[in-house]
DNA sequence: CTATATACGACTAAAAATCTCGTATATAAC
DNA sequence: GTTATATACGAGATTTTTAGTCGTATATAG
């Protein structure tokens, strides 16, 4: 079906938000304005303050914001956070499928892999944000 | 996730061998060679010549071979027949999510989708093939 | 007529994504 | 120092999607 996760989703949505507010809430606010599972989204926060996308406030009066500006923030990157792994075709990952002996199209997948992956690396989230997009393909 | 199905995989691996032997095989040839799932595979094939890639003949010596040329077969187009649907993100065909009224992202990922797609399309199967990629992007 | 092939819908099984629960830890406010 | 509010994190349940199977019908070469 070739869509992202919905933990994507919310993810992208509430750093949306974050850029445009410039301020700091808490994953209860976040869950209830966009109407996402607040259990789901704490651990997307989560993810995100462990990789320095965010960084998190403890105890009352905290939350999270923005560790570095949205310019520095690689939409590539977030994927790789998030989607567990970008891999396109599944035997980039699992290597031994029961086709590997005949397989005939692995290097090919692998290039398209590469083609679209380079393009959501090339992407910061202002641009995401700002609908920009550098060319794909030429490689 | 973000990968193709096991169908698309199987169908190029099946239109890869269609190209390079420029041959006729029946699907249970196509599944023993590759080690594919005989009534998966069936489906697949049936679903191909549906969409005029393939051409089928039935009865014995029957099988499948191609309807039209590698160059003129698009992968976007592919995509489209065998991912039911390609939509990079969920809201694209459902719009009416939890999210909806408050979903700042929507446009976005629109227009990455597009800029994905309109590679997909950029590129025949012959052009899968020799692992080339004309340059989109620049939307 | 028979063997071999495609056509196609319904069904089951397996895998993955999504969501929930329980418990631990940090800290501001009082 | 106690309490209320927040993040941290792993385990588990549920739902959805994907992958694979089965049964039956139809076409056709020999």
């Amino acid at each position: 079906m070739i869509k992202v996760s919905k933990e994507t989703e919310y993810a992208l949505i509430c750093l949306v938000k974050f850029v445009q507010d410039n301020n700091k809430y808490s994953a209860r606010e976040l869950a209830e304005y966009f109407n996402i599972p607040f259990e789901l989204l704490a651990k997307i926060l989560q993810k995100l303050s462990q990789n320095g996308i965010l960084r998190s406030i403890h105890g009352p009066q905290g939350g999270y914001m923005f560790e570095k500006p949205a310019h520095s923030i690689n939409l590539g990157r977030l994927l790789q956070i998030l989607e567990n792994p970008v891999e396109t075709v599944s035997c980039l990952t699992h290597r031994n499928c029961r086709q590997s002996k005949k397989c005939n199209i692995r290097q090919n997948m692998e290039h398209i892999h590469h083609v679209v992956n380079d393009y959501f690396f090339s992407l910061t989230l202002e641009d995401f944000i700002a609908r920009k997009s550098a060319a794909i393909g030429d490689r």
